[in-house]
Order: C-alpha cells, then sequence, then structure tokens
DNA sequence: GTCTATATTTAGATAGAC
DNA sequence: GTCTATCTAAATATAGAC
C-alpha cells in the first residue's frame, strides 16, 4: 500500500503549501503530521522540492480534469469556459486546496523544470486554455487587444490572488460572494462593465456602505485576520 | 552622516527586497552590497525585520508623495486619479523598486505591527485611496457593486501583480505596453469594456498573433525570464 | 562605528540499527 | 520501510578588540 501512503503524503503537502507556502513548509512538519519519520519521507520523497513537485503534479491533474468536466457541454461558450475554469481556481483556492510554490527558489526550479510529468501537465493546459481564449477572442466576448499569453498569465496569477484570502478572513463575506467578486473582477474590471461575469448580477449596494481600511501586503498570500473593523479606519497590527 | 548611510543601506534593501523578496535577501548579502561589515549594519538596524520595516516605510512615502502630485490638478476625476496611482505602482513595479514581504513571516508581522510610523502611513494611504474609490463609485466611474475595501485591496494587490515580471521577461514588449496592458485588465478586465482605463486606445492587434506557452506561477513572484519561444507551444525550464 | 571572529538556531538531509 | 540519532549548511545575530 505504498501509494495510499504516498498519497496522504501529496495529501499533507498540498494542504501545507496551501496555507504557508514552499519556504514556511518544513519537512518536520510534513511528516509529524502524515505520522512517520522523517527519514521514512525521505524513502518516499527525494526532497523537499520534490514533495512540492508532487503537489504540484496533482493539482494539474485536477484542474486538466475540470477543464475535461467544462468541455463536457459542448455548446458552451468559450468565455464562458474561461469563467468556469477561474471558478474552480477560486473554489480551490478558497477551499485552501491550491499549494503556492515559492518566489524563486533556484532549486524548486531545477526540480520543476527536469520533471517530464510535471512540464507535460504545464503544456496541456497551457495549450488548451490557450485554444479556449483564441476562441473567446475571435467571436469578441474576450477583449482582442490583449495577446492571448497576457490573458493566460493574467488567469494563471490568479491562482494565487491576495485577495481572496484576505477577504475570506475577514470573516465579512460568505464564499460565493467572494468569489463572485473576483470573477467579476478579473473579467470585468474594477470599472464594471456591460456584462457581469459569470453568474447573474447579485443586489446592488450602496456604494459608501464599507468604509475601507487595510493593510497593504505587496507579498501577496494571506495575512492574519484582521477582525472586523469598527468606526473611522482602525488598523489591526495583528 | 549617520542619515547618508542609512539612506544607502535602504536603498540596498529596497532593490533586495523588490529582486528577490524577503525570505531570499540575506543580511549578509546587503552588509556586502553596501559595503560594510554585518555588525556595523546592525548598529543602524537592530534586525532583518527592522531592516525590511524601513524599506516599506519609505516606499509609503513615495506613495503618499504620488498622490500629492496626482491631486495637484484638483479638476481630475477620481477614477483618473485612481488610474494614475495604479501607474505609478506599476511603474515602481517594472523599475524593481517596489519591496515585497514575505507570505507570512510573524516575526515581521509583530515588527511592523509595532512600527507606529509605518501604521501610520498605510492608515494614511489606506484612507485617502478609500475616498477616492468612493468618489469614483458614487459618480458612475466605479463598480458599486464592489464594496469600497475590496477595490482598495484590488489595487494594493497590483503591487505584487505577479504578471508584470513575467512579461517583463519575456522581452516581447515595451514597459508601456506592459503597464498599459495591466492597467486595462485591472480596471477592465479580460473582456475588455466600454472605456480604455488610463491612457488612450493603442493599435489593435490580431487575436492570434501570438501562441500561448506559460509556466503556471501560484506563488506570485517573478520566475527566471522564459525567453523567446518559436514553433508551437515549448517550455522553457530555466 | 567599524571590523574579525564566533555563537546560536533552524531545517534539509543522512547513517545505520532493526 | 521505519525508526532514532546525527550531520551539515546557511543565516540571524552577537562578542569584543580597535
Amino acid at each position: 500500500m505504498r501509494l495510499m501512503r504516498e498519497e496522504a503524503i501529496v495529501d499533507v503537502v498540498n494542504r501545507l503549501l496551501a496555507e504557508k507556502g514552499y519556504e514556511f513548509m518544513t519537512v518536520d512538519e510534513v511528516a509529524a503530521e502524515v505520522g512517520m519519520a522523517k527519514a521514512s519521507l525521505y524513502k518516499h520523497f527525494a526532497s523537499k522540492e520534490a514533495l512540492a513537485a508532487a503537489a504540484m503534479v496533482r493539482v494539474l491533474e485536477r484542474a486538466l480534469r475540470a477543464m475535461d468536466d467544462i468541455e463536457r457541454d459542448p455548446r458552451r461558450p468559450a468565455v464562458e469556459r474561461l469563467h468556469e475554469m477561474l471558478r474552480w481556481t477560486m473554489r480551490t483556492l478558497y477551499e485552501g486546496q491550491m499549494p503556492t510554490l515559492p518566489a524563486q527558489n533556484s532549486a524548486l526550479r531545477a526540480v520543476l523544470g527536469a520533471d517530464k510529468v510535471y512540464l507535460n501537465l504545464v503544456l496541456r493546459l497551457s495549450d488548451r486554455l490557450g485554444a479556449w481564449i483564441v476562441e473567446a477572442q475571435r467571436d469578441g466576448t474576450l477583449s482582442a487587444n490583449l495577446p492571448p499569453e497576457v490573458v493566460l498569465f493574467t488567469l494563471f496569477a490568479r491562482a494565487c490572488d491576495p485577495v481572496l484570502p484576505v477577504l475570506k478572513a475577514s470573516g465579512q463575506y460568505s464564499a460565493e460572494q467572494i468569489q463572485d467578486w473576483l470573477l467579476e473582477t478579473c473579467f470585468s474590471g474594477l470599472s464594471g462593465s456591460p456584462k457581469a461575469a459569470g453568474s447573474p448580477a447579485k443586489a446592488p449596494r450602496t456604494a459608501a456602505s464599507a468604509r475601507p481600511a487595510a493593510q497593504p501586503n505587496p507579498s501577496g498570500h494571506d495575512q492574519a485576520a484582521p477582525g472586523r473593523r469598527r468606526g473611522k479606519s482602525a488598523l489591526t497590527p495583528g
């Protein structure tokens, strides 16, 4: 039952990568949560990088399966398929299932770049999404001003959207509400637009019903919950 | 000339934070680049966290000065002021002057949360931007569906936009082109919209003139340059 | 205030018994 | 394959002379 064991390991790695990112995930921690000795872990995976690569491979496989599901309905327009795919990404991110890699770890990059399975999955995902993008641009539902690769990168980047964890941590909004907003800002922008992205429009809010009070977080990733704020813009250091 | 010395130190810290992020910036490296011994550095700043905090304070001060400049023309609509501010952010990021903090370093968060100067700057920046946002929502130039704090977070998040470094590294596009695209996707979304964000519309491109080929980078932050790609979607591991 | 040299801690990885 | 115990490297931080 080696495969079961390794599946359990990747489960833990995936969760820890989503929770704290690659840098702050320690192998000791992984071993402890799986319930085995660290040395035993290394019998299954050669390095910390290999652990991360395994988690990445699995999430890419899941993403491709999500695309399969979305393509099951052949009449759905390309732009709607892209909406659905972004919704899958937001849901995965919201549920703490989206692993996040580090800024620029050359060792990790070397491992990923040498992993044929990983590279092949990235390639397939990019090509299939690229096809949807070009199709949506042809039929005018996606901006044709942007090169397809800019659109692709922009969608990929949503997988580590720092806004989602902040909104989630605030505890003020429902999961669906948060995901709707992020879809809307991605496809329609902050200015709003003719067509709402994805789901039907929600009940409009009054403009000044919430007063902004925020901490900038240039690093991305989640911060500690800022808590409910009251009054005229207070900060909660953490 | 202690202040000059410390200014030089913060210069180096700022650049290194922008280049490699907090995690991969080492104090040895800072000392080496400044040209002084590490122990001397610690006479000026108590810790690595204090170094990062100093860089953050400085960039916030610069951001506030940028807002001053933008507000100098009182007739400019709020949404255009927001455009200008995002353009400042994109320019700073493009020039490698935007420091990036780590995912969730509790020690660093404690230092920042205890830094009165830092907190005060964050507060002022948030309040002033928040006022612009509410104003733009009132006059209908910004979506009133979004709570102001969602808009604010979304704009803050652009300071660590992972798309910019990828596009920059590709070497295919000019700085202005990249910044225009990112402004457009932020305010008008991927679907495109009635009004172009910020600057006048550029010459339209044909939809399929660039073929997407990408590596997903869920962590955000910059990857190594993928290089020019040719043919039908090849990957450059790095 | 600056330096050389060193202390301390942490975390990735391994040795070797069973 | 799993374990305990250990090695090693890197990086933050400090001692103490000048």
